[in-house]
DNA sequence: CGCATCGTTGAACGCGCTCAATATCAGTGG
DNA sequence: CCACTGATATTGAGCGCGTTCAACGATGCG
């Protein structure tokens, strides 16, 4: 796929020519001098679903964007309950700035890739330029409202309200251009029904119950138990509680 | 309180001598000449509880710092169901940079000041001085963290632990100096009981319960219902689910 | 005084949890 | 090929936490 090309011919480092987080993430911020600047410490990696990529209370020397696939965000309490609190999809930024240490974990929910970096690095270039920055802010202001939303279905809404909320949510993020007058659509889901239930604040059983429901009620089809077909987005969305 | 002064003689404006934004808020980012600049278009309120400062959906054209009292940021469903998905505290940044439109509905809990000014004059420094910017960024990653963390308090815990998060969350945020190790504080409740339990998703009865069994253990005392005082924090927050 | 707002307390119900059994599938090795 | 294992998901039965509905108390204000 990635064809070999001199670098000065753009100018742009071979390692993001292709890359997505260029145009709609954070590296969009960047010119092509500084682009190459941070080629030179990045890598890409590849990582299996269950892999820990930022763990909790450890010191976080690298940021990395998000290439492909699901990475969930999740805070755990002392006996082991574990809350969901984010799911980020490429092209996001991972990583918390100004502040040594995560107070989440992050985790590879399905398959990914990722494009790492040192994260002095990137602290360099955002001091010289607020571009960067002002991405970050974006982003970071997206998350708090995505939390806050999330904040009103973890608190206000019932079982199958939640779960048709998340199949909605998962609807729009696997395929952003999705319209909203579509009617219907298809996906894998990229969570398994244990994280569902962490994401939900439900149980497993609650989980797969509200969604045979919904089967059985015709409002999706399910198959191989990941990949879920919305035939009548507009009954599923009746069901999420508005 | 205020004295008049020659603007010239410090070169800060008179509005925003004694101003605790200047120092913990985001104007601490701007020069003498931008703060008078902005100060000439800006303007101090005292607000009753109850009053809205940003209703839903409705279109946003002035920024505002909290200069004393408690906000809460509310959302609602369509049936009515509400959740108040953050509270702010002097001397927080209120409002939804680079969106026309506000989501969420922002009310006085309790008497509040806040000091407005128009959306533009704050977009127009921000585009001469990352530092406001940078500002902001940090203010926003905070309030991602406490949405996060409280997003663990809806989704995994008991009412109990829920109402012992609450009184803890308060007061470290009435008395931010209040030492980690101190074994006891008291302070006003910002909030009355309906908002308590639109904040922690439960009903009121069971706020009101779970508040009583906690003086009736002799973990807190309550005094005309708004005054309330820990004698040991420790207890709390062992039943806060950690 | 009446009225409104806020808070507490009680009784009964029901949603979602807990515990347990069963199903389904992939991988692994005989 | 079957047997075995482990991970994932579904389904059932019964229970308990938090809700719902209702009555009552406390306080403030005209």
């Amino acid at each position: 796929m990635t064809m070999r090309q001199d670098i000065h011919s753009s100018g742009i480092p071979v390692l993001c020519q292709s890359c997505e987080a260029r145009h709609r993430g954070v590296c969009g911020a960047l010119d092509a001098e500084q682009l190459a600047g941070l080629a030179k410490t990045s890598s890409r990696h590849n990582v299996e679903p269950g892999v820990e990529l930022i763990g909790d209370a450890e010191t976080v020397d690298n940021y990395s964007n998000l290439l492909s696939g699901v990475v969930k965000l999740t805070k755990s309490l002392s006996d082991g309950r574990q809350q969901i609190v984010g799911l980020q999809f490429a092209p996001d930024f991972l990583g918390r700035p100004f502040k040594a240490e995560s107070a989440i974990n992050a985790e590879a929910a399905t398959a990914v890739s990722v494009c790492s970096f040192p994260k002095a690095a990137i602290e360099r270039i955002m001091k010289e330029s607020p571009e960067l920055e002002h991405r970050l802010l974006k982003q970071t202001l997206n998350e708090l409202d995505e939390a806050r939303d999330w904040m009103v279905t973890l608190g206000r809404k019932s079982a199958s309200e939640k779960v048709a909320s998340f199949l909605l949510m998962i609807a729009r993020n696997i395929d952003p251009a999705l319209d909203p007058s579509a009617q219907s659509t298809s996906f894998d889901l990229p969570l398994i029904r244990a994280d569902i239930a962490d994401f939900l604040g439900l149980t497993i059983e609650t989980v797969s119950r509200q969604l045979t429901r919904l089967r059985s009620d015709g409002v999706i089809r399910i198959e191989n138990n990941r990949e879920v077909t919305v035939d009548n987005l507009t009954r599923l969305q009746r069901r999420s509680g508005v």
